[in-house]
RNA sequence: GGGGGCGUAGCUUAAGCGGCAAAGCAGCGAACUUAAAAUUCGCUGGUUACGGGUUCGAGGCCCGUCGCCUCCA
């Protein structure tokens, strides 16, 4: 029994990986009278090679995972692909080698590293996403989107990547205003794309009904759908040439109306030719053009600085009848709002600084409440007391003036009250292969038509030619271009691009649930069995992307009836990043810890016990090869206890009691840090109880029976961290296989407490003397022994005392003069 | 510029309520060894970023400064 004396992770992990999944210990069934828990972690792309990154996401979730199985709930935590995507296609781009078989030759290599984690996951719900029999479904939701109206053809300004060579929906546009992916500076351009109506779940967006969210996530969806009540005003047009009579704007500020004293116009918009006088001609479109070569970010960040020109002509502010001077900034953008904006001076600081630099007066109309009359130093954008604005209006207070002045306008047919969302829809078409395509026909005489449901999934030709430019090879598809109109026969052409990658992950969870089932995306019984996914993992970055976009999905297909839940993902958390040498790991940077090295050299226990060290999950840490070194030879020591002879020697009734208190101990902190995911601390707390075992060893204190309890227990606890081990450990001491069967073990709060507790003694604050009291010890009574000390004596003596604080098991406290 | 978070031993992190500043690694020493590695035992290591305040008592609470991260603009 005690053969192996020595800890050789190659060889028990490699051994217990096979036997679990020979004996398909982990494979889940619904019908189990156990509560279902669905523990999901966000799958990973198919960029060929697990990283650390992948692993930190991956091993505690799977600690999670197991400890809920030992819990008694029936735990789905299933694994797969996300395939689809344009690296795969860069690829064939660059070498010519297929999307699909290097797709597949990287789940293949990534599958093989995913086993080596040694999770519980059920291999036999694998999905990919990029294989028809799961693409077929994702055309199948975009023709039920498509029948629900809220999928649509759009024209618009759109973003464009050059180097990715195809439109990104906003969200895919980050910092400054670069690509997510490739980092390219992104272009705007007019193009006729797919979008999905997301917008009209907006406010059902921002209900976060029942989730125990991270505030930080929820308030990144607020920001991102950035919902805000303001007004919508006309302002008058009287040019000649000109057919429109108005221009309307937003403004969240309709109570400074009477402080308006310029307007301005996005350079790019529609009426700037025909309302610019001859004479400003030429400095009008030398502005457009310098506009026009800036980015996003550049036009409207804080820091530059806010330029301008008049085009000569003027709008009407209706209130007043006053002519105001229009200009074109290029911090107006032309695809928020209407392109045009009011600008107040007094009361916003961007447009008092345009002012200040241009000249254009400054007239304040909501006061400050202590304003003493004199000219303002910056904009004042607080509440106030209006003034200069009529005297309908004058004396109110700022926010009784907002909704005054939308029920006058909305009375004069000028506007009105008005809500804005800086969400937009979701734009899903790429111009590139590798993805699913999108199911639609362009028939000369129908007009768009949809691929019946029969004729799904529409196939990507696997015999395509992969241009240097770029382009979609789609696009010069003949034999997939080419088609029949489903309605009248005629021939017709299909649509060529092809689904953001989202799409095929605003869903994934749901097939989960039902693999390989193909009447239908997922089983309707075995659906509403798991879902909603009780737990979900991942990093914080997806907050707008994925986590929105699947938020949106499950409400537009609980509108078709075909779920009944209203959001996907009851409880979630992102975890931290690993750096390493204080960066983030980056390809570029050349600082990529791969971890098949370690799993090879110290086993994937120590590098998923270590990894789970590092720091609090949320919180991330530092890889540091020292660190896994301690970790494993942490792990080598319990080896050793667990598998040596243990003898009682010279066994003692407090040591006894010791034992078993510090196990009770050890079990509650256990449990509730798991709960926590600080699994830090958790393993600070198997190290400190392993820590006495192993002097409980040497002296052989306890009994042979109070001994083998505690050893039990300690494999119990590292199981979820360290299975291979701990199986290894358990089935060797002659355990009944397996030990990821076993329940985890509840705590005795009784025996968990501590018995005799050291009690402080401060004088003046200061740390004199410590005894060493029964816990249920009175108050009189510790306050007595106290005053008995010598040294407590030498301190009070032929002093006063003022006052005494007694924190029961902590400390007195005398304060004397 | 605004919101949020963080700053504790050389490194990575602990200290639910304000109440003994801890652990792992690294470092040093010893045992074992011809020697080393490995292992075991022991030790060292602190102005809790800085400056003020509240309190009998502050790593924690309040105010200010500096540095880093993050979200928004």
């Amino acid at each position: 029994m005690k053969a192996s004396s020595k800890y050789n992770p190659q060889e028990i992990e490699r051994k217990w990986q096979d036997k679990w999944a020979a004996d398909h210990l982990y494979e889940v069934k619904e019908n189990d009278p156990k509560p279902k828990f669905y523990a999901l972690t966000m799958f990973p792309y198919t960029s060929g090679d697990l990283h650390i990154g992948h692993w930190y996401a991956m091993a505690p979730s799977d600690v999670y995972a197991r400890y809920k199985s030992m819990q008694g709930y029936n735990v789905l935590h299933p694994v797969g692909f996300d395939a689809f995507g344009l690296p795969a296609e860069n690829k064939a781009i660059a070498t010519g080698v297929n999307p699909a078989e290097w797709t597949i030759k990287n789940v293949e290599n990534m599958r093989r590293q995913l086993r080596t984690i040694g999770a519980i996951y059920d291999w036999t719900r694998e999905v990919i996403t990029c294989l028809p029999e799961y693409y077929k479904w994702t055309e199948w939701f975009f023709l039920k989107l498509y029948e629900a109206g809220l999928a649509y053809r759009g024209k618009g300004a759109v973003n464009w990547c050059p180097k990715c060579q195809t439109v990104l929906a906003n969200e895919q546009v980050v910092d400054d205003g670069v690509c997510w992916r490739c980092e390219s500076i992104v272009e705007k351009k007019q193009l006729e794309q797919w979008f999905f109506r997301i917008t009209k779940y907006a406010d059902e967006l921002l209900e976060y009904k029942n989730m125990d969210w991270p505030e930080r996530i929820r308030i990144m969806q607020t920001n991102w759908i950035g919902k805000s009540y303001g007004a919508d005003i006309s302002f008058g047009l009287d040019h000649p040439g000109i057919v429109e009579k108005e221009i309307r704007v937003f403004t969240t500020r309709p109570d400074t109306l009477f402080g308006v004293t310029f307007f301005v116009l996005a350079p790019e918009h529609s009426l700037v030719p025909a309302l610019t006088t001859k004479d400003r001609k030429d400095e009008v479109e030398a502005y457009m053009r310098k506009a026009q070569r800036q980015t996003e970010f550049e036009r409207t960040a804080a820091e530059t600085e806010k330029t301008g020109v008049f085009l000569g002509s003027y709008v009407i502010n209706r209130v007043n009848g006053e002519r105001v001077p229009i200009w074109i900034a290029d911090y107006v953008l032309p695809q928020y709002g209407t392109g045009a904006v009011m600008g107040v001076p007094a009361h916003d600081q961007r447009d008092f600084d345009f002012a200040k630099k241009y000249g254009i007066p400054i007239r304040i109309v909501v006061a400050p409440y202590d304003w003493d009359g004199k000219d303002l130093e910056a904009a004042h954008v607080e509440n106030g007391k209006m003034v200069n604005s009529s005297k309908q209006f004058d004396g109110l207070d700022s926010e009784e003036m907002k909704s005054a002045i939308c029920d006058y306008l909305k009375s004069k047919g000028w506007g009105g009250k008005t809500i804005t969302y800086r969400l937009r829809d979701w734009l899903i078409s790429r111009q590139r292969y590798w993805g699913a395509p999108i199911p639609m026909i362009y028939c000369p005489k129908c007009g768009i038509v949809p691929v019946p449901e029969k004729d799904l999934p529409v196939l990507l030709p696997p015999d395509v030619e992969f241009r240097p430019t770029g382009e979609s090879p789609l696009k010069y598809c003949e034999s997939f271009v080419n088609t029949t109109c489903p309605k009248c026969g005629g021939p017709a052409k299909r649509e060529t691009d092809t689904m953001d990658t989202f799409m095929c992950s605003s869903w994934y969870f749901l097939r989960y649930t039902s693999p390989g089932y193909d009447k239908f995306p997922f089983e309707k019984s075995k659906l509403k069995y798991w879902m909603p996914v009780d737990l979900y993992t991942g990093g914080a970055e997806h907050a707008t992307m994925h986590l929105l976009y699947s938020r949106f999905f499950i409400k537009a297909i609980r509108d078709m009836g075909l779920v009944d839940f209203d959001e996907p993902f009851t409880r979630l958390f992102n975890q931290g990043i690993i750096v390493f040498q204080g960066e983030k790991m980056s390809k570029s940077k050349g600082n990529v810890v791969t971890p098949d090295d370690y799993v090879s050299d110290m086993g994937a226990d120590a590098v998923r016990v270590y990894l789970m060290f590092v720091g609090p999950w949320e919180q991330g840490g530092e890889w540091n090869d020292n660190g896994i070194v301690g970790m494993s030879r942490w792990l080598s020591r319990i080896w050793k206890l667990a598998s040596l002879d243990y003898a009682a020697k010279t066994v003692d009734a407090d040591s006894e009691k010791e034992c078993k208190r510090v196990m009770h101990k050890t079990i509650k902190k256990a449990s509730e840090d798991m709960e926590r995911f600080r699994f830090n601390t958790m393993l600070a707390a198997l190290m400190e109880y392993s820590n006495l075992l192993n002097k409980i060893s040497e002296a052989g204190s306890v009994s042979k029976k109070t001994w083998d309890e505690a050893i039990k227990n300690l494999l119990i606890l590292i199981a979820p961290s360290a299975p291979h081990m701990a199986e290894e450990l358990w089935v060797n001491l002659g355990l009944p296989y397996s030990i990821h069967k076993q329940r985890w073990p509840g705590w005795d709060p009784e025996l968990a407490t501590d018995e005799e507790v050291t009690l402080v003694v401060q004088i003046n604050g200061k740390v004199r003397d410590k005894l060493t009291v029964p816990a249920s010890i009175s108050e009189d009574e510790a306050k007595k022994i106290a005053f008995d000390q010598e040294r407590v004596k030498s301190y009070t003596s032929g002093k006063d005392i003022l006052k005494i604080i007694y924190v029961p098991g902590k400390l007195i406290n005398i304060v004397v003069k």
